[in-house]
Order: structure tokens, then C-alpha cells, then sequence
DNA sequence: TGCGTTTTACGATAATAATCGTACTTTAGT
DNA sequence: ACTAAAGTACGATTATTATCGTAAAACGCA
């Protein structure tokens, strides 16, 4: 019984995007992230954060006063429960038309773009070799 | 004033979806449609579909007993919409990386991935002519 | 015209998610 | 020990989504 099935909801899954990146944090640090791109009453980020922590979406180390966060979902589960959602409902169930769609609406730096090239030598030699 | 900020729920996607696939669909249709993967039940759908069209996100020809649905939202703008939250949320960012977890976790043709490294191919000219 | 079937309309409720105020706790400094 | 500051806990409320039952309307046809 894994937590595969627990939904993520929008102000979970930004949280966790914060905590992804920096690893661990308080609610505080957290807040002070999300503040910087919306409005954020810091009891409400709390209260998600003790939620979450619930949920069983994060640890914490709560020996000191200030607690201190840490995800404990695996982002690549997620990366796929999202990445399947987007793609089936909204390109038809092909990747390849993602992908074309991130490539021309985005920028990439060159080496991605060498890294994603080697990727698909890859793919074609397996192909026919 | 554009419905640009309207919200698309979860179930509104997968709806529009469907009718993004077939063009156009009665309750009936989509509702057979959503049935084939899940529990669906005809009025909670219909009840959609009619929230979905005052919403604006559907259009309908009314003239006929049985509604005829369309879609009402470009696809583009919500494939954006969708692709920036994941991407930022999911992937710090950086569409090389959405994209390369794209291409190793699903297959694609090899049309596509033709299609594919031409449009790396391009964005390299343009950078060193 | 009257009846059965299909379909829409819509209110009411349930389920889920987000928000915020207030109280309690911990700690450091004096 | 007392107080102020900085946190956490948590209930209560509101907002949003999803669900479903029931009624009314529209139509086909005997």
C-alpha cells in the first residue's frame, strides 16, 4: 500500500515545488518563497504545510521550535501522474506532440538541446542497427 | 477582457478533451466517451457540460431536442496554461528537462521523432549561421 | 390526442480545498 | 521568573467542485 494514490491539489503541489528545490525548509522559508510571487497569509501556509505532513506528503523535524520540512514524495511519481494527465488530455496521447510543443514554446539552452539530440540518436539506433 | 483566467477543473479537461477529439459531441456522446475509463453518471456530466457552457469554456447548437456541444476555449492557450504549471512546478523550469523526461518515458514514432530533431536542427542554425 | 421514451433543467447536497483568526507553546533576553 | 517575540496548533468558516435525484420539456408514434 504505497501513497500512489493521494491527490496533490494546486497549492500542495507548490509547495512542494519550493521544498523539491531547496530541499528542506520551514514554513517560514517556504512562505517567504511563495510570497514573492502571490499573496500569502502565512497561518494559511501553516496549515497546509501540518496537512500535508498528514497526508503523508511531508516529513519534518520537529526537535526544535522551528519545525523544519522535507518532501517525502517521490518527484518522479508525480513528474508521471502529471506529465500522463497533460499529455492524454490535452495532446492526444503523444509525447511527440509535447514535446513539440515545450520545444518551440520554450527556450532551451544548447546543451539541453545536445542532450536531448543524443537521446533520440539513441532511440533511432536501437532501432535499426 | 478574454476568458483567459477562467479555472478548468479537473473533470472540465477531461470533457473538452473529448470534444476537442470529435470536434463536436452531444452529452450523450461525451458521456459514453468518459464511461469507456471511469464511473460516470449521465446527469453529473449534462450538469457539466451546461456549467462548462455558462462558463464559456463550450458553445452549443440548441436548435435541435438533442444539444449539439463545441468547444469554446483554444486549445493552445490551456495546453500553455497546463505546460507552464508543470513545467515550473514539476521541472524547476526548464523545458529540456520536461522534454527529456518526455522523449525516456513514452514512446513516440519515429516520424515524430524526425519531426523532432529537425526542429533542434533549426533552433542550432539560428543560433550559429 | 395521449403515452412512453429521451433529454434537458435545476436545486440540493455532499465532498474537497483553501483561508484565517485566535489561542497556546517555546524560547531568548533581561 | 517575567515578558516579548516567534512559532505552532487547530477549529471554524468560506469557497469551490462534484454528484445526483426529481421534475419538466420535447418528441415520436400509435
Amino acid at each position: 500500500m504505497t501513497k500512489k494514490d493521494i491527490h496533490i491539489t494546486e497549492a500542495e503541489l507548490e509547495i512542494l515545488q519550493v521544498l523539491w528545490d531547496k530541499k528542506e525548509a520551514t514554513v517560514k522559508e517556504v512562505h517567504e518563497e511563495l510570497s514573492t510571487e502571490r499573496e500569502a497569509v502565512y497561518t494559511t501556509t501553516l496549515k497546509q504545510m501540518q496537512v500535508m505532513y498528514e497526508k503523508g506528503l511531508l516529513k519534518r523535524d520537529d526537535s526544535r521550535r522551528q519545525h523544519i520540512y522535507y518532501p517525502d514524495v517521490d518527484i518522479k511519481r508525480v513528474q508521471r501522474k502529471f506529465m500522463d494527465k497533460v499529455m492524454k488530455n490535452l495532446f492526444s496521447g503523444s509525447a511527440g506532440e509535447l514535446v513539440m510543443n515545450a520545444l518551440s514554446n520554450y527556450k532551451t539552452t544548447p546543451e539541453e538541446l545536445d542532450q536531448i539530440k543524443n537521446l533520440i540518436e539513441k532511440a533511432n539506433q536501437s532501432k535499426k542497427p
